[in-house]
RNA sequence: CGGGGCGUGGCUCAGCCUGGUAGAGCGCUGCGUUCGGGACGCAGAGGUCGCAGGUUCAAAUCCUGUCGCCCCGACCA
């Protein structure tokens, strides 16, 4: 404890440059690399357990909700993309474009494209409009209704600038898609699904959220309405970490998704999508690690505990091995939230103190040493990631109670990111106050400022761009009354009057 | 697409200005001593200096071109 204090494990440290401390911290946890590819990222193991855990969870939430998984093509004709005029202008600029089928060696020793295709395809960007295509070909009848379908796939987004998990040209995701026979059914179940990421975020990532409603400029292209979860990074900075979007009937008038209700009347079905992606694992990193690394929550961690024998004399190994092995397999045999716990147990030969701190940087929720000593009393020792506390627990009585301290590292970890939040959100009623309240010391090299700000708003589009421009802050949401509760009063940017305060932040 | 910077063992970089055929630290391999919070010693392996031209007796170093990457801005889950 009293090293610590002297030195961490990642430098920087967050408070020295954040950003750079991110990136740090994913590459000493060994979730993820950025790959020969520009833009894109290669998941590690330790960084794909995450999702694999995200996937099994939200997989498990989808199908209790009465959705069902479907695959559809990773490439879109152009001209499904056109259909929607909204959505070409939000993801034109960042599509990448198959023009040709085949390569040919040249004269010059290299592979040319050579046969063009008829029409270019898009590496899909989202599948909106190649699903709408075909929920036109499956939807007949009000009978045929609703359609709720998800998928997992990967997709596209030709980015200028990424950073690992955040914002990469390749990302992993689900989408949902989803088609109703009245608006009222679509908007129960945008809302349905954000809730469920809700619940995901808190229960699961100990992440708190804010639900709301995007405005109008940072809406989904094509939607009707945006809704969001909302996240604080320990930078102070929102993360949008999920997005349920009501698209009215703008999609299915663009692929013609039609029905003849039970009138006899031809109508158009009423969709929605929603989705999150592999960008909750940076989330995740950034609202609980430390300046030793990651501290991953253990309901998603990509194993729960790790075994560190002690082995200080090479006589007492196969005691000391046969104890780390029987232990690992009595936790094995605990079922915890639903799955067994995922024991590591490290006998790689390496010097105790490097490999300890090793596990540190990768976040697992336990570490339990077993060397002589501990056997000798038949206890083992516990050092929780993150506490840092250590407590020897009796062998019987650590595999029994083990569940417990899990639960309650994963309590401790969303208590702690809920006072983080609330500590770093304010109300604020004056201009002054706000642009204040965003402006940091050091323009050039911005230290860790601001937070969430609980204001009133009357503005316009245009103003609300013109607050990006110059302060770099957006409305990150609508709230929900049930997640801030309405209350009228003046904006201060235009001294209209207000229905509710609104959720202004950087961003990322 | 604008403005900066950088390409040298696996990684981080020095060497370049003032040409003479390549270095350090970390990592890696082996041996020994260590081992309950980031060990140390010794011995090794590993690079046609991004690529292509040019100048020169001689190029990592000078010149031209080219490719790629990073940072800052406009755009975004």
């Amino acid at each position: 404890m009293a090293k610590r204090n002297q030195k961490s494990a990642i430098s920087p440290t967050r408070e020295e440059d954040y950003p750079e401390w991110y990136q740090q911290v994913v590459k000493a946890a060994e979730l993820a690399e950025t790959s020969p590819v520009r833009g894109c990222m290669v998941i590690k193991p330790w960084g794909y357990a995450l999702w694999e855990n995200i996937q099994r969870v939200l997989d498990r939430k989808f199908k209790d909700t009465g959705h069902r998984n479907a695959y559809f093509p990773l490439f879109i004709p152009k001209s499904y993309l056109e259909k929607e005029a909204q959505h070409v202008d939000g993801f034109a600029k960042e599509c990448a474009v198959v023009t040709h089928s085949r390569l040919e060696m040249g004269a010059d020793g290299k592979l040319h494209p050579a046969s063009p295709l008829e029409e270019p395809l898009i590496v899909r960007p989202t599948s909106e409009t190649i699903i709408g295509e075909l929920y036109a070909k499956w939807v007949q009848s009000y009978r045929d209704l609703p359609i709720l379908i998800n998928q997992w796939a990967n997709v596209v987004r030709w980015e200028m600038r990424t950073r690992l998990f955040l914002r990469t040209a390749e990302f992993l995701w689900q989408e949902g898609h989803t088609a109703h026979a009245t608006e009222a059914e679509a908007w129960v179940e945008t809302r349905k699904m954000l809730d469920v990421y809700a619940d995901f975020a808190e229960n699961y990532m100990a992440m708190p959220v804010i639900r709301g409603e995007k405005t109008e400029g940072e809406r989904f292209p094509g939607a009707v309405s945006t809704l969001c979860i909302e996240a604080m990074m320990q930078d102070r900075k929102a993360l949008q970490a999920g997005t349920s979007h009501f698209l009215g009937q703008n999609f299915a008038k663009a692929s013609g998704i039609q029905f003849l209700n039970q009138e006899g009347v031809q109508e158009h079905a009423w969709t929605t999508s929603w989705g999150v992606s592999t960008r909750l694992v940076g989330g995740m990193v950034m609202t609980h690690s430390d300046d030793d690394g990651l501290i991953l929550p253990p309901r998603l961690a990509s194993a729960h505990i790790v075994i560190l024998p002690i082995i200080p004399k090479e006589d007492v190994r196969a005691d000391v091995m046969e104890v780390a092995t029987r232990l690992k397999a009595q936790l094995r045999g605990v079922i915890w939230n639903g799955i067994p716990l995922e024991v590591e147990l490290d006998d790689r030969d390496l010097r105790g103190g490097e490999k300890n701190w090793q596990w540190i940087k990768r976040g697992i929720p336990l570490r339990v040493e077993i060397g002589p000593k501990d056997i000798a009393s038949d206890s083992v020792f516990v050092a929780r990631r993150d506490t840092g506390e250590k407590q020897s627990y009796k062998s019987a009585e650590f595999v029994d109670s083990v569940g417990t301290l899990l639960e309650s590292i994963q309590a401790n970890l969303l208590e702690r990111a809920r006072a983080f939040r609330q500590e770093h959100t304010r109300e604020i009623d004056s201009k002054d106050d706000f642009i204040d309240y965003f402006t940091p010391a050091n323009a050039q090299k911005p230290e860790i400022h601001g937070g969430f700000a609980l204001a009133h708003w009357a503005g316009s589009a245009e103003d609300e761009a013109a607050l990006q421009k110059d302060h770099k802050v957006t409305i990150r949401c609508i709230p929900h009354d049930d997640d801030i509760p309405a209350e009228s009063g003046t904006c201060p940017f235009t001294g209209k009057p207000s229905p509710r305060r609104v959720v202004f932040a950087k961003s990322y």
